[in-house]
DNA sequence: AAATGATTTAATCATCCGTTTAAATAAAAA
DNA sequence: TTTTTATTTAAACGGATGATTAAATCATTT
């Protein structure tokens, strides 16, 4: 959390990684200035407030986490079951890289109730996307009332990202460490999309 | 939040309410003093601290929403689907009464590590139920290294709780309200149970 | 009724925390 | 160099917040 960084850089990493794994309430703007190693009054010169600071990057963290689904909603050349490959490799790559960023967004969306939830997924209408008209050709109009494509739509999310949000608890209920966790996220990747078609025959 | 209750219950009900939809750190000790509609001091003449009337009913909690697993994990008269039903419907319920709990407790188990993952999940060891062996016997030995019973754990768990942590996000991706909401979450119900089966073969 | 103990209240304390200020230093422009 | 602007620092402000105190009220016992 040095080198040739800005300050401005030095405190948003900072701020990223605190909020992150603390939430905004239990974050301390101190906290964040000394993680930075930089002086308290930086972080008000250069951002206006910790609420300021902290919208700069949930914003941020809620394009990086949404950026994927709009392509691959939308690929002209992928089959639905490519779809789903794509989109549970692309996750799981990206939350083993930063794994608290599931909670953060969904846990900081509950207590903030609107501020982010419009600007997010005003971009990622399910009805308007390519996947979406695939799902349709799958199902089939008279099973739709049954199944409603949402429901794949829960499946899929819930699939990718409830092991990293359930780590803690699932590591102890099966008895697995830290590597068989990480080996089992791999095998996610391939088993996930299975699984999805496996609800659509 | 007044009538015949007890002072002490008074406040842990009004405690219970704003922990779950604020969390720990952004609840603050006067928001429970008044929403329980008694004097702050109260609070901490029955409680002691703020501290300890929050690890009293994250462990309520905890307990509440842990009970049913022990009980239909090592039912004897139960068949593998029937567990599955069982704890789809007893949990979709028990959300439904409490849509907070799974967020709750996943973002306070995250920002308060160990305190409470130990004493959960001490009872609840996978390998020791009688779900773990069904589940054995329907896989397999040979594709138990595929397909470690801990995924279908982390399946049925994704898939039951993660449409209410996701709710904000899905209700606006999907454009259903609440009731189409609820509605789905009652085929839910049935739905999961077949997907965790398709899942075995 | 008096005495004892439990409960409740108003007021205050002490610390924390987000923010601001004013001065000092560094960098850039003149 | 001198002047101006940008960055950084130490210190403090003021409100919020968890907790405590001492007195008041209520309930129970004798």
């Amino acid at each position: 959390m040095s080198t040739d960084l800005t300050t401005e850089d030095k405190i948003k990493n900072a701020a990223r990684e605190i909020f992150m794994k603390k939430g905004y309430a239990a974050t301390k703007t101190r906290d964040i200035a000394d993680a930075a190693g930089i002086n308290l009054a930086l972080l008000n010169y250069y951002f206006r407030s910790k609420e300021k600071l902290f919208q700069q990057i949930m914003m941020e963290s809620l394009t990086v986490f949404f950026q994927h689904i709009q392509n691959v909603f939308n690929g002209e050349q992928t089959t639905l079951e490519e779809k789903f490959s794509l989109l549970a490799s692309s996750y799981i790559n990206q939350i083993r890289e930063q794994p608290d960023i599931p909670i953060f967004i969904l846990s900081e969306l509950r207590a903030r109730p609107d501020e982010f939830v419009s600007q997010m997924s005003v971009q990622t209408r399910l009805k308007d996307s390519i996947l979406f008209d695939q799902l349709l050709e799958k199902i089939g109009k008279e099973r739709m009332m049954e199944i409603n494509p949402l429901h794949i739509m829960m499946n899929l999310m819930g699939l990718i990202v409830f092991p990293f949000i359930g780590r803690p608890m699932l590591e102890r209920m099966g008895e697995v460490d830290d590597a068989h966790f990480d080996l089992m996220m791999e095998q996610r990747k391939e088993l996930i999309p299975k699984w999805i078609m496996q609800m659509l025959e």
